[in-house]
RNA sequence: CGCGGAGUAGAGCAGUUGGUAGCUCGUCGGGCUCAUAACCCGGAGGUCGCAGGUUCAAGUCCUGUCUCCGCAACCA
């Protein structure tokens, strides 16, 4: 019999900045899914990628002088970037796509003739604010006082060619969607769609634009180009092959599938996206998840507020595998939670290090201990009826059917919750039958103890094997500390599947604990590290040794104007200054600044300078003082900046 | 009256279909020593933002009100 098909997705990531760990959870919470649904033995397609087109990379590439395919592809296959990002974080995506892969463009071009062929597409005209030096177009929602978000210079209404899409005449289909199926979850999100976009009605949307030129240009009407929804949304069904040749999938039944998205695209996903879909004659997706955000000190994370936290740094830290485990187990999936490294560290302590990992390693030294590694046949079973035994094997035995429970309602963190409410049980299970005690005589109770042990290998086998999808890595851990062969999801569901024999030896701690204090130290370190490699600033550090005042005081520190400024003859480095000093009598400084600075450009700038240092002579002249710059190192290249100060400050003036 | 979310023990959060208010950390006390100073038990601590209403019964439904936070359309 054929498995039954299971193809999730992440949305496509817009790859003008590196992800944080937004990105990250969003990601991991996919992988989560698609790796339980291989567990239950669906064969599964798992897709993710990057949306690389449109006016901001456009930009963001001419800034950084580099073409924006190179752009796009340093921060995809470059170091640290979004692949190795995946790599890192266990990732088992089957396919990664990006939105300039040429079998995509190619479908892209299909799918927009398609729908205007069939009259869903027609040309209007786009109407917006236009910043002409910027060459934008804005939103009125967009502009900053009424000017461009960009430059701060005013916009003049303008409009451009444009093609659009019949959302209006999908309407109603998607209010049906939406509110009588459960196409988009959570519930709560519904109401928002509607209420919000439905409700007030409709618009047809632009999707071509002219203002700019880096997307899939539109095969039957040079100079426009797709804009980002049909070009974005579509990978989910182009990575199947609809409309190339690349893959074929699509009609091989994967679609349609499952896309989990961010609630801020929530609104495309569930309203955009099917009536595209709904247009070109194919099925909606199965489902719509939005899950929450992470939040920062109750706001949101952004570049601006300087506040993205960084996975590398992260998992770098405490371990892919924890870092995993924390997205999945503290948020409410489909909410948004607070991130805080205090409550990362603080969940890989209880959860982790305290509750499972002790409970494997106090369990498989006892074994080690009082049976040299290995219990004796017979140990599974126990003639006589013991509460504890019952109640142990009646929550492990009962977990999978509450997890899948959990986890077929995108609940991952109820489902978890499930695995360690038996986690806990197994740690009370020790103390209800004080193992320690029972060794003490072994002629006569050494049976008792070989059945409480293999109780608690095999609570701990059971919670595995629900664990594997979260922390597969750590899991393969575990399973080889405890013996542990059999570790299907079928041997999850029945108490005794371990082998009585099986070959127990107490590894390394799966999980270490984290010191609090000394771990929230070194993370700051790492962050103020890597902010510095990015940025590539270094700057000399503070000096220790004090100067005391008097001679602070001697130093001579003026308001000096440029009369005049050439560079030295034959020297590489140095420039000329005539100053105006205040003094009546001109100044001539000597300054090593010519890699900075022309000499024309410095004429008339009112600038600082030392006037009491002693004469020196340079290449023949004379200096008598020294300009002040500000100086710091820039991926290694010296930088330098002079003081610049206000034309105001006469010549002449005492810095003190 | 643009839309939506949140306001529950000192802190951070859970609470599907209304029926004794839970979890983690912290705190106080006890137990145990197999284990990663971990584990187990117990206590203290909440008028569930505020005010009304429906109901035998409301944190949970309805109305009003205050505070905080997102979003507000072509922006991924």
């Amino acid at each position: 019999m054929e498995k039954k098909k299971f193809y999730i997705t992440t949305p496509i990531y817009y790859p003008s900045d590196k992800l944080h760990i937004g990105h990250t959870y969003c990601t991991v919470a996919t992988d989560t899914l698609a790796r339980y649904h291989r567990l239950i033995g669906e064969d599964v397609m798992f897709l993710t990628g990057t949306d690389e087109h449109g006016q901001k990379i456009e930009e963001k590439a001419k800034e950084a002088g580099v073409t924006p395919q190179e752009f796009v592809d340093r921060i995809v296959d470059g170091p640290r970037g979004v692949r190795d990002l995946w790599k890192l974080m266990n990732i088992s995506n089957d396919r990664f796509i990006r939105t300039t892969d040429s079998y995509h463009v190619k479908s892209i071009q299909y799918i927009f003739r398609k729908m205007h062929d069939n009259g869903d597409i027609y040309k209007g005209t786009y109407k917006g604010k236009y910043c002409t030096p910027c060459e934008s177009f804005w939103t009125e929602s967009q502009l900053k006082d009424g000017c461009c978000p960009d430059c701060g210079r005013p916009v003049k209404d303008a409009e451009e060619e444009a093609y659009f899409f019949r959302l209006s005449k999908y309407a109603d289909k998607i209010r049906d969607l939406l509110e009588n199926t459960d196409f988009l979850e959570p519930r709560s999100r519904v109401n928002e769609m509607v209420r919000n976009f439905i409700d007030p009605g409709l618009e047809d949307l632009c999707v071509s634009r002219t203002s700019f030129t880096w997307g899939v240009p539109v095969d039957f009407d040079p100079g426009h180009v797709v804009y980002v929804w049909v070009d974005a949304l579509s990978n989910y069904i182009t990575a199947l092959g609809y409309g190339n040749d690349r893959y074929s999938d699509y009609e091989k039944g994967w679609w349609p599938g499952v896309n989990i998205v961010g609630k801020e695209i929530v609104r495309f996903h569930s309203i955009i996206w099917p009536a595209m879909l709904m247009s070109l004659g194919e099925p909606v997706p199965k489902k719509c998840f939005g899950h929450g955000w992470l939040l920062l000190d109750g706001g949101k994370m952004s570049k601006s507020k300087g506040n993205v936290v960084d996975p590398y740094i992260l998992a770098e830290q405490f371990g892919v595998d924890a870092l995993r485990f924390f997205l999945m187990r503290t948020f409410p999936f489909g909410s948004d939670g607070n991130f805080s490294n205090e409550l990362l560290i603080q969940t890989i302590n209880t959860d982790l290090a305290n509750d499972l990992g002790n409970l494997v390693s106090r369990t498989t030294a006892m074994v080690g201990k009082y049976f040299g590694g290995a219990l004796p046949a017979g140990c599974g079973v126990w003639g006589d009826t013991v509460s504890f035994d019952t109640e142990l094997k009646e929550l492990a035995g009962g977990l999978r059917a509450r997890y899948a429970a959990e986890m077929d309602h995108f609940a991952p963190h109820k489902a978890l919750e499930e695995i360690f409410k038996v986690i806990q049980r197994a740690n009370k299970y020790i103390d209800e039958n004080t193992p320690w005690t029972l060794a003490k005589d072994m002629e006569v109770n050494g049976a008792r103890l070989a059945h409480v042990l293999y109780n608690l290998l095999e609570a701990a086998r059971i919670c595995g094997i629900l664990l594997i999808p979260f922390m597969p890595e750590s899991m393969d851990k575990l399973f080889a500390q405890i013996g542990a062969e059999q570790r299907s999801w079928e041997s999850a569901a029945q108490w005794g599947g371990l082998s009585e024999t099986a070959v127990v030896s107490k590894g390394e701690n799966l999980f270490p604990r984290v010191d609090m204090d000394k771990a929230l130290q070194e993370l700051e370190a790492a962050v103020a590290a890597a902010r510095q490699a990015e940025s590539g600033v270094e700057v000399e550090p503070q000096l220790e040794e004090k100067v005391d005042f008097d001679t602070f005081c001697k130093s001579d520190f003026r308001v000096v104007k440029v009369k005049a400024c050439e560079a030295v003859k034959k020297s590489e480095k140095l420039l000329r200054f005539i100053l105006d000093d205040g003094t009546g009598v001109d100044r001539q400084i000597l300054s090593g600044i010519h890699k900075w600075y022309e000499p024309e450009d410095l004429v008339g700038k009112t600038l600082m300078a030392i006037v009491n240092l002693p004469p020196r002579k340079m290449m023949g002249h004379e200096s008598n003082g020294m300009l002040i710059s500000a100086v710091h190192k820039e991926k290694g290249e010296e930088a330098l900046h002079l003081i610049i100060l206000d034309d105001a400050i006469p010549a002449g003036a005492k810095l003190c």
